[in-house]
DNA sequence: ACAAACGGGACCACCCGTTCGT
DNA sequence: ACGAACGGGTGGTCCCGTTTGT
């Protein structure tokens, strides 16, 4: 366990709650139409107890910024736990899960750092900080795995494993904000087959079709 | 010259006014946090005059997207204008232009588009049409280059030209967003450059080391 | 034709759309909260004409109060018309015209002289004071006919026939005002009715029961 | 003590110098034009307890409507509580009452509920129902009077003893609004005369002149 | 640890009236 | 005679944060 989950863990309920609340509320409307009164209201407290636990609201979107990242690690860093994997195999489970998360019904899947981010950036140094923190630490979890895929299987395409998740990364926020707006939501997948599919050539010199889904490396392939 | 062009000529200086100054305020500071007498302070007038040419603020987002649209679409649009290029060459040329856009110095790129849409797109249904209309206006575009390069040039992997649309959009409004939190805001170049080599191997069938800028497709090259 | 009705027909007609637009923006949502714009957009024309044919929206109201108590007159008055009839008649007659008002369907009854009263007599002296003269106005009609009645018909209990006009507007207006709140808007009616038994019992020193509508004073009957 | 008077009771005192100064405010220029600022401004605390203590003006008008009507019934009710008392004397009471509100000197006696409901009740469905209410409980206040009154001294002529309170306080609130525009304005008093008149007519089936104030009934009367 | 009262300042929207043009 | 542009002020609402009291 590490010490961000421990610290999510160690959360008094009512901070917890107050945390998941301001999570929803800023999903369902941005950062700065959030109220601290509509997020204490969705808590179910006062905002005695908000302004108890956090400072001011950037205080707390801070806050929400570590829980919701924590969340995603929960999701994302599975991936990684099973040593005797193939690091490509890693990745094929990585867009597993993304493609997962974006084909669940509902509102259009999206992501509360890259939305804080846009709202932010430039008025908070603190938030922009949250966001690339938690940018980082994706780019960090996948250039692990891409940089292992690499000497395991030399590419044919030298590539900077960093470079290529923050590419990645690019592809997944981009296709988010753009669902947003979309009748149909199927943008993402469709984008994260691209994605994959370029990886992939990345390793192999070679382009697959992409729009097969989850077309497995074949031995012919790289 | 195209209706919207016309129309934002047509504008009378006060509205005109009003709707650079709305874009200004609204790539600093976001659209919620982007105050009405804000702008028309910026713009030089008082709030009668807002009132009197957008009946709420929300309309005036709209008109400001529609002109960044059209802002937009005077940069990217004369990629198309020669016909006589072949167009891949076409699509080199609007890579170079969003990297020239992304190598500008001053504050990491952004665009308003995509920022109006992850603020306001499940709040406002209005506004959520206005910058779907405009991702669209660029998917339409730069889709129609890559129709026509299928035509000249058969590619390896077959695609949809309009599903690789979104994708480019998605890696350029990805980048955008992730440049806002960088420290060093060159991610943006760098996607666009693996964007390119991405869509140049779709039509060669192997991909060229991305990292080379504006590298023209040749079998020498790498 | 009197000379009030004379300046009424002799308007220019965009003036008597205005007139007629804020008449019915005033009953809808009161004076203070009718606007120029709206009244404006009702008559179909812009501020321009407005204030190029009223000073101000004090002035309107007036020139609307006028209309209106020239509309309410060339309802009343015909009561008055036919000189034969026995003033007694012509009282029946006007609770006939007044029940009859108030059992027209749609929204209850409501009458701009006794709104505007409420709301602005003690901020504009102006708009009281035009106000008065609607009420002094119907008053003289209703004590003219009470003063030829009480001629042609000594009354058992005397009474002032200018103090009695008073208590039936008070009763025409106090029943419009209540019926704006009921449900079911027969309060009017049954007020009428009341007031009527009222002044008969005047004349003839006994009450007959209100409640059969429309009853003539007859010798049998008290 | 009535639930609505210790509500009236236990407000702290914040809410309840809103809640007086809406009220003075009110009767001053009428709820549209009474604006919240003035009304803090009156009371002497800041915006900030406004819409800490009411959702909005409304709400705070409902709140001023029922404490305008708590204090109404703090001067009408007593005339009920000596249960020994003929109810006739006791509507005599009442008249009295009302004829001392009336000839108060400065302004001319006006009545909040009578106001609001002109003014909003097309509008505010919420309004309009809080003005019912109060008008209402007038009515039964008055209407029980008479229904004991009626059991006590069978009526020459029947009727229904909430009609005629609904008549009464027909003429009571006509009668305070036609003073607002008069000058001189003791018509209340004269229209109130005439309203114990007919009252009394009711009871005895002959008509007492209605301008000696306060007669009581007796046998040899009329 | 939390709740309620409260402060004061912003928010967007709309107001009434003027100006200038035609 | 009328319309569009515009001015400046005020409208109600809601904001974030502080204080005070359990």
């Amino acid at each position: 366990m590490t010490k961000t989950e421990e610290q999510a863990n160690e959360m008094p309920a009512t901070k917890r709650k107050l945390v998941e609340a301001m999570i929803r509320i800023v999903l369902e409307r941005g950062f700065a139409s959030a109220g601290v009164e509509q997020i204490c209201a969705e808590a179910g407290v006062t905002k005695g107890a908000f302004f108890h636990y956090f400072k001011s609201k950037e205080d707390a979107g801070r806050a929400a910024l570590v829980a919701w990242g924590a969340l995603g690690m929960s999701i994302y860093s599975p991936v990684r736990n099973d040593p005797s994997q193939d690091p490509l195999e890693q990745m094929d489970a990585l867009f597993d899960v993304m493609i997962g998360l974006a084909e669940r019904g509902g509102d259009p899947l999206c992501c509360m750092v890259g939305m804080t981010a846009q709202e932010t950036a430039r008025m908070s140094s603190g938030l922009r900080e949250a966001c690339d923190a938690q940018f980082v630490a994706w780019v960090e979890l996948v250039g692990g795995i891409l940089a292992d895929a690499k000497r395991v299987h030399p590419p044919r395409v030298d590539f900077d494993p960093e470079e290529v998740a923050w590419l990645l990364h690019s592809v997944w926020q981009g296709s988010m904000l753009i669902a947003k707006t979309r009748p149909d939501s199927t943008v993402i997948v469709r984008n994260l087959q691209h994605a994959q599919a370029y990886m992939k050539a990345l390793f192999s010199g070679r382009l697959s079709t992409p729009s097969c889904k989850v077309e497995p490396i074949s031995p012919a392939d790289c």
